[in-house]
DNA sequence: AGATATAAAGCGAGCGCTCGCTCGATTTTT
DNA sequence: AAAAATCGAGCGAGCGCTCGCTTTATATCT
């Protein structure tokens, strides 16, 4: 069974992969030329922005502490974004990308193997998160404060998520390897143990408790509770 | 079986009972002297504050949109509190207090039933939380980016629930009514289901469920992932 | 019962300060 | 020397909060 480490080696989840995708997205807004001077730029604005937002709030982070913190000045800021709320559109629209890319596309095998897909994809979305947890406090925190469109976007891509652990059920129940008595509700409970490992995940370290541990533990309580024997 | 309907027979939650209890405790901040008029222009003032701060932030709300929409003053605002950060404290008081005197008294049959007292503290959990849906929104949400004796509070109510739902399982457990490897896991897997209810009451209001229906799937998905027989 | 005195409650302009953001000057790269 | 990138003082708006003043409610005295 596929470890974190696994994981890790398989996708480039990297600050400057990830900022070389912000950079693609946003070449619009960015008045910086050279992609190598954006890049490392982004990845020092994205680096400094999650970690004052996710200590005291995007909000109550100003201008002024993401000078301090990352060296830059308050123009070198502007060139690369025209106003905070474009700042954080571009770090929640590389989460929401990065999700759809990576558990949008399942292992081949899994098509005809629900349970394994099921498994497959609940792993794969701690090891995601695990992966990039400061970017998804982020978004799991902030997109409610925010621009319309970027609480549409959180919704939808949450929805798709919840949409792939539903399809998933829907069709080991039609298979008669499960007996689950509402598939969207049986999804929609799951979600919250799925982001609860990273909104709390200070908590569960505290307590020993390790990505695999956990992924180990949420799979066979989701099992049980679903009916499914276990692999 | 207790419905919602029949919780909220049994107590009283309402705006005003619960302003009396925060007059009650900040006695020594609050300027006005007399019950009535204070009861009546707290509820006001937390009124408009739950649902301001809701809608986008307690951050962004300002003092003057609080006084525009309460129809007080700044002046009358400051005979209730002596900072913004203060009125964050009153609400968020409120709301651990009601929960820890809500859950922290299950009904004495229980005692020796850990099955039903599981249901008990489940079903109680999401009827509380629907009834007083916008105070346990608002301490979900801005815990965190407020002061540190804010966090603190929350924190520990936290795992005080959690608590009272591992030594329910583990009681289970010494009873040999259901097996489960860590009731601390479990525990941990639980809460955010039941706070699921009310973060995402949004999402599940246009899915047609109701708090009955909610507690009733939750329930069975909790004792099938713990191996209890249905009751 | 009406007039007066005192206390309680409410008011809102204005204070000092910080915010997001701009732009002409300056430095660095090509 | 031209182009690209960076700098940071300064702008107006909006913030939390104060305080001298007015209005309303209650107690006291003819």
């Amino acid at each position: 069974m596929s470890s974190l480490r696994d994981f890790q080696a398989r996708h480039d989840l990297s600050m400057e992969a990830l900022c070389a995708r912000i950079l693609e997205r946003h070449a619009a807004t960015i008045r910086v030329k050279k992609p190598a001077v954006a890049i490392a730029n982004l990845a020092r604005i994205v680096e400094t922005t999650l970690m004052l937002a996710n200590r005291k709030g995007f909000h109550s982070t100003s201008l002024r502490d993401l000078t301090e913190q990352s060296g830059l000045s308050m123009g070198a800021l502007y060139a690369y974004f025209d106003s905070k709320d474009t700042l954080l559109m571009m770090i929640l629209g590389q989460v929401v990308g990065v999700v759809e890319e990576v558990l949008g596309h399942p292992p081949d095998g899994l098509a005809n193997d629900p349970a394994a897909r099921l498994r497959w994809l609940l792993r794969t979305h701690l090891f995601l998160t695990e992966t990039m947890h400061p970017w998804f406090v982020f978004a799991y925190m902030e997109a409610k404060a925010f621009p319309k469109d970027g609480r549409d976007l959180a919704v939808s891509s949450e929805m798709m998520t919840e949409g792939m652990i539903a399809n998933a059920l829907a069709d080991g129940v039609a298979r008669g390897l499960c007996a689950v008595p509402d598939v969207t509700m049986a999804a929609a409970l799951i979600k919250p143990m799925l982001q609860d490992w990273y909104v709390k995940r200070a908590k569960h370290r505290r307590r020993g408790i390790t990505p695999d541990l956990y992924a180990e533990q949420l799979i066979a309580f989701v099992e049980a509770a679903v009916g499914l024997r276990r692999a």
